[in-house]
DNA sequence: GAAAAAGAATTACATAAAGCAACATTAAAC
DNA sequence: GTTTAATGTTGCTTTATGTAATTCTTTTTC
C-alpha cells in the first residue's frame, strides 16, 4: 500500500503526480527539507515540474517554499528548549526549596525534566555531592561543577525527555543507594496523585520512591489537575511533593491524606 | 530500495540554506557556540555565506552574533560552556571521511572526544542509525536528530571527557553488537601505535576494537608523535586509522606494518 | 601598555544557480 | 482525430553564493 508510494523504481514513480506528492511529503516528514534538483533527479522529471508540484502543495498549506526546495512549516526546533522557558520563575523557586533539603556530601538522584534541571542549578552551592541521573542535560551541567561526582544512568535515549529510559536505566538504579531523590511527573491528578506519561517512566519513579532515603516529587503549578494515563505505584511512600503554590482545594487535601507532605516553595 | 531515497549527494545537501540553518541551530543547542570557519569547512561553503546565515538567524532572534561565530541567544546556558575546537577544519574532514564508511541502518559506536563529535556531525546525512556512545554531547546531539536511535552507555562521568567511564560503561559495551566503531586516542606514537591517557580508556577502546565489526581510530595531526602512557591492547585488530594528513615518515610506515590501514581524509 | 600581526567584519561586485512566464511538446481522454 | 491536461523548453529576471579590497577587532609581541 504505502510501499508502492515509496517505491523507488523511477519509471513507475515517474508517471503520476500524486505519487510524487506522496513521496515528497514523506521525505519532508523524515528529513525536514527537500531539494528541487534532488527530486527532479529522483523522479526523472524536469525541475519545472517539481516546482509546480511544490507550488501546489504549498498552496494547500502542506509545506513552505524556500529557494531551491521546500521545508516543513515548523522545523520543530524547540521542543525541549521551549519548555525550559515555561514557568521559569516557578521552577527556580522549586529548585531553591528542593536544594534546601540537600546537605553537603549527599547522594542525590535527579530525574529528567525541566523542573529537576532547575533543582540541579540550585544545587551548585553544595559541595561533595554525588549526583545520579538519567538526564543528559543534568549530567552535562553537573559534571562541569567542581566537587561533584556524576553518575549517568545509561540506556536508550528518549528524544523528548533527552534522558535514558528503558530496561538499562531501570536496572542501573539498583546499583545505587541514594539519600534523596527529586522526581518529575506528568501531572497531579484531582485525587492527589502524581501520574505519568509512560509505563517505564512510572516504574522508574516508583522504584526510586521505594529505594531512596527520601523521595520528593517536584511539580510546577501547570501540572495541577492534569490527567496523564499512568499511576505511579507506591506513590504514597514519597516524602513530599514540592510545588510553587498550593493547588486548588480538592487536590491539596487529597494529596496530604495519602501521606506525602505538601511543600510550597517561596 | 529506500536506500535510493536516502542518497546523500553532498552537492544537494549544501544547496539548501534551511539545511544549514537546521544544523547550525542543532550545534548551537549542543555546543553552545558555533564558529564561522568551522561551519564553512563543514558545509564546504564560503565564510561569507555562513555569515549571511548567521545574520539571518540572528535577525530571527535564534542566536547571538559574536566575533568569529555565534552563541545561544539566552545566557541560560551555564550548562554549555564554550569548547573551542582546535583544528576544526581537519576534524570536519576526518568526520566526513568517517561518515563515508557508514551506511544507512548501521549500528555505530562513537567514542568521546572532539574528533568523534565531528564524526557525529557528519553523520547527520545518514538515516536509521543506531548510535551507541559514552559521550554526553554526542548523545544530546544525536537524539535531536530524526531517524536516529541513541543508546547512552552509563557510568561515572569523567568531567574532562564529559563522557561515561569506568566499570559500568565497560560492562554496558558487552550488550551491543556494533557494525562500526570510531574511537579516539591520546596520541599516535613514533612506532605507529595509538596510545591512551587512562587505563580504563585503553581497556574500553581495546574491547571495542575487538568486538566491533570494524573499528577505526580517528586522530587529527596534532596527535602525531605524541606519547601517552598506555598502550591499547589488540590495537592491531583495528580496521584503520583516519587522519587529516599523512604522518611524518617513520610513523606512517610503522603503523601500516602493524595492520590497520592508514586513511587520509580529503 | 603600545605596536604589529592575524583574523574577522563589511562592502561592493561578479558569477552561478534558481525562479518565472510564455510557449512548445507530449501524453492521456473523449 | 480533436481536445485537454500535464510536462518540457526557452529566454529573461531574481536570488544566492563566491571573491576581492578595505576597514575593524582581537591577539600577540616586545
Amino acid at each position: 500500500m504505502i510501499a508502492d508510494t515509496a517505491m523507488s523504481d523511477s519509471q513507475n514513480a515517474r508517471a503520476l503526480a500524486p505519487r510524487r506528492h506522496g513521496e515528497i511529503l514523506r521525505r519532508l516528514a523524515t528529513d525536514g527539507t527537500v531539494g528541487i534538483t534532488e527530486l527532479a533527479d529522483f523522479f526523472d522529471v524536469s525541475r519545472q515540474t517539481i516546482r509546480r508540484d511544490l507550488k501546489l502543495l504549498a498552496d494547500r498549506g502542506q509545506l513552505d517554499l524556500v529557494h531551491g526546495g521546500a521545508t516543513l512549516f515548523e522545523p520543530v526546533e524547540a521542543a525541549f528548549t521551549e519548555r525550559r522557558e515555561e514557568n521559569a520563575g516557578a521552577k527556580a523557586a522549586i529548585g531553591r526549596t528542593a536544594a534546601g533539603l540537600v546537605r553537603d556530601g549527599m547522594v542525590v538522584f535527579l530525574d529528567s525534566g525541566t523542573t529537576t534541571l532547575a533543582v540541579a542549578h540550585a544545587l551548585s552551592e553544595r559541595k561533595n555531592l554525588t549526583i545520579c541521573t538519567t538526564s543528559l542535560s543534568i549530567s552535562l551541567l553537573m559534571c562541569r561543577q567542581p566537587h561533584v561526582r556524576v553518575h549517568m544512568l545509561g540506556g536508550e535515549i528518549d528524544p523528548v525527555e533527552e534522558a535514558a529510559v528503558g530496561i538499562d536505566a531501570l536496572e542501573a538504579i539498583r546499583h545505587f543507594r541514594v539519600d534523596v531523590a527529586f522526581l518529575g511527573g506528568g501531572g497531579l491528578s484531582p485525587d492527589g496523585e502524581v501520574t505519568d506519561f509512560t509505563r517505564s517512566g512510572a516504574e522508574q519513579r516508583s522504584r526510586m520512591t521505594n529505594t531512596a532515603g527520601k523521595a520528593y516529587f517536584v511539580l510546577d503549578s501547570s501540572k495541577f489537575g492534569r490527567l496523564t494515563p499512568l499511576r505511579i505505584p507506591r506513590f504514597e511512600l514519597a516524602a513530599g511533593v514540592i510545588v510553587d503554590r498550593r493547588p486548588p482545594e480538592p487536590i491539596g487535601e487529597a494529596l496530604e491524606r495519602r501521606g506525602p507532605a505538601l511543600i510550597v516553595a517561596t
